[in-house]
DNA sequence: TGAATAGTGTCTATCAGACAGTATGAC
DNA sequence: GTCATACTGTCTGATAGACACTATTCA
């Protein structure tokens, strides 16, 4: 055990031991929040990305995040919605923890866990210019910053882009690339036994609108019939009264989730439409 | 955003950004690993305490943990599995991170944050006493250990005892009844759609045995001819050719978890037995 | 009226629990 | 033999996909 410092500055009561100990004498690792932020824009999967203005990875795209601040936040979940509402502006949108990680060589600073989040927005509550874009890696460029050439706040410094680019194309910051696999991982894996992909939704939609979100996230065409008898049983939804998306056909009834199911489990496994006979 | 100091001191380039980076100029959160460690003593689900024998919480009940060591472990789950050959000598159990937890408040020390994992372990691994213990607060008797009257290492510093217990009525250091309960509910949930539960098995055991572990975790009898079913379109255990556990009656063939398998999903929901007509 | 989308009803394949049956050994 | 436990086969109810049907609006 490395650390049996920590437990043994002197003082016999635990009030004369909390006042000789002091954080600063020992080693610790560095910890950090990260948020997988993820909306659908035009029908893909979109993930927002942040430019690192400085070192280390200066020039790289990276998850938005944050050193805990021990000040400010008052736990791990604050944390993580400061990022979020730094971000987007928007407050309380579908967060929730998809685990820690660290090692003593995803940063250069040192040893270095991170607690990742991934948060679910609806879309139409962004700013207007969040179409996604096509990154490239900017650390040509940031080399020219170093020299002075081009001062800092030239060019993006967040942008949304396809999730799955991101992860597998774009040569993220840190480990970043393999969080983001994982969080597009537990979204992919929930769609298909809970209601989390209704997250991505604006504040009312169409069945239609919420099955093709569910198609969009779990990658699998659904039989209509069967998925709404799904919605219906689950109780999760309600109609708006008198509400109706008029398009170029048959109004469709607008819903809404009723408040307090963001999270519903299906009672059984999502099986997708078989193939056709 | 509390800590743009962090991303700011000098350099131009990024190795002259590390060489004047020292984290000890900052106020950062201590990271600790805490193993919620479960096994079947007696047909019931115990977990490994801790007495602690230094401040913080002297005296009090915990989970054994202890501080991430930035020079000794590699990742956060290579100090996770440090805790627990440390506590049980056993290597390689199954392990699982169960999240990160982290507030100012949770720690008299601070602002903490502790990254837990629930282990299962096979029982018979474990040495011969470790037997199931009724449990008490030991913090009456520690305050005495602070006069100097009995010296450490006096009473048990670690024992098994019921999970369930240890959760509700034993008052457990930090905030780690509200860490076991949560892995409680994850082994619990699990258990009805995964076969995680066979972890808690020795290495060969008969087909009963493995219902009756299940139906200890789920709380809930199961049909014997759907369970076996589900085992075996699972394609997750192997006869041991030719071994046979003889009882008072038919000998019971044993079966082996098949390597690899000790995370298999089943593709349904565990739905129990139904009420009897 | 026809096209297009919204929404519903019914059939059926599949799956898992119910339960009775057989198998095998202890005594 | 009886009893106890191991193991298996068949029935049946429930669920969800298949698919056709009706409903409502627009052009």
């Amino acid at each position: 055990m490395v650390t049996k410092q920590h437990g043994r500055p002197g003082g016999a009561t635990e009030a004369e031991f909390l006042s000789s100990y002091d954080i600063r004498n020992y080693d610790v690792p560095l910890l950090t929040v990260d948020v997988v932020m993820l909306a659908l824009l035009e029908d893909r999967v979109c993930v927002q990305l942040v430019n690192r203005p400085e070192h280390p990875c200066r020039g790289m795209w990276a998850l938005p995040g944050g050193f805990v601040d021990i000040h400010q936040d008052a736990d791990l979940d604050a944390a993580a919605s400061r990022v979020v509402s730094t971000k987007t502006g928007i407050q309380t949108p579908y967060i929730e923890q998809l685990g820690a990680f660290g090692d003593g060589a995803r940063d250069p600073r040192g040893w270095t866990a991170t607690v990742v989040y991934f948060a679910l927005l609806d879309a139409e509550l962004l700013p207007r210019d969040a179409a996604p874009r096509v990154l490239t890696d900017l650390r040509a460029k940031s080399m020219r910053l170093q020299t002075g050439e081009i001062v800092t706040g030239d060019g993006p410094v967040s942008a949304w882009t396809e999730a799955d680019t991101a992860a597998g194309e774009l040569n993220l910051a840190f480990d970043h690339a393999s969080l983001l696999t994982a969080a597009l991982a537990r979204l992919r894996s929930k769609g298909t036994y809970s209601a989390l992909p209704v997250n991505l939704l604006p504040a009312t939609f169409t069945l239609s609108r919420c099955q093709a979100v569910f198609e969009l996230v779990v990658g699998q065409r659904l039989e209509k019939s069967a998925f709404r008898r799904r919605l219906h049983d689950a109780d999760l939804l309600e109609q708006v009264p008198g509400a109706f998306e008029r398009g170029s056909n048959r109004p469709a009834a607008l819903y809404r989730i009723k408040p307090g199911h963001e999270q519903t489990v299906f009672p059984g496994m999502l099986r997708g439409e078989r193939s056709r006979r």
